[in-house]
DNA sequence: ACAATAAATGAGATTAAGTCTCATTTATTT
DNA sequence: AAATAAATGAGACTTAATCTCATTTATTGT
């Protein structure tokens, strides 16, 4: 776990350190989008919330780390690894989980041709895209019973 | 214009006062999403901030109001409207503008079944989504020179 | 139309997520 | 091992958004 987490580093030329390593342990403790609160609870006493934030900087700037806003403005975090590519996200307004999602390639596909469109139209470039579905989950998700 | 948002507002049974309509009048001003420094300049001395939150919270319960983040964090409103149906947004990450796209029928036609299997799949009612598209304008947006 | 009642507003206090500062600690280089 | 550079911790600071409450504005019943 620990050695992994080196690994990430070292190959992205960002010098090992505790709070950097901790931080990454976190976020491999659980493979969904954790909110940066959730994080900070498994951290505390361990990692002081002003280096929380850089070393989440840091991890978004070697972009292994994808941000986001859930619907209720709180603000979301995910490792990005090789095992964990593209993606989508589906939001349950009554608990707030967020499932990670995979749509079909043949809908990515399909979605890249309208992409290449947009870019054409707008005299665009575009780098990433994501497509967020929102609702309910209808019996028992993890937080609800 | 002032007839238009006292319309609307009647029709959703929302009682008409003067912050509400100068508010709605303010967002139709623009077509575009807007944040909400943008709307606190142009309603300065005629709707108090915390008035201008209590409306926008009135406006998303009646659903007429679209309320999302900016890759940059920034909270961005627009108005939901019969001529203003749904769409996508493009991000600029240069300038920070944001542009409304529409995507074609046959896409939202297959982004609908998939949908319908990630409903069956997580046993999740969905009941909206969106498609948010990242990149840089490659010439002059309105923003841009 | 007018009182009585209910709802909405303004002004400013409050909260909390995120940033910043700077002295100290930890890593890296020589 | 010493010198230099980078990262951290603690807490101050900023600021978007919410909350409070006295006042104003709208609605209801007569």
């Amino acid at each position: 776990m620990s050695e992994s987490s080196k690994k990430i580093l070292s190959e992205r030329n960002v010098s090992i350190t505790n709070p950097r390593i901790l931080v990454l342990e976190a976020l491999m403790e659980s493979h969904n989008p954790q909110t940066i609160d959730e994080l900070q609870k498994k951290l505390r006493d361990k990692v002081a919330k002003s280096t929380l934030y850089r070393v989440l900087g840091d991890l978004k700037r070697i972009n292994i780390l994808n941000e986001f806003t859930s619907p209720d403005n709180t603000t979301v975090v995910e490792l990005l690894l090789e095992d964990h590519v593209h993606h989508h996200h589906l939001f349950c307004s009554d608990c707030g989980e967020i499932i990670d999602v995979n749509l079909s390639n043949e809908f990515e596909e399909f979605l890249s041709e309208e992409i290449r469109k947009v870019e054409k139209k707008f005299n665009f470039v575009i780098n990433d895209h994501r497509v967020e579905m929102f609702g309910t989950c209808t019996d028992q998700c993890s937080n609800c019973k």
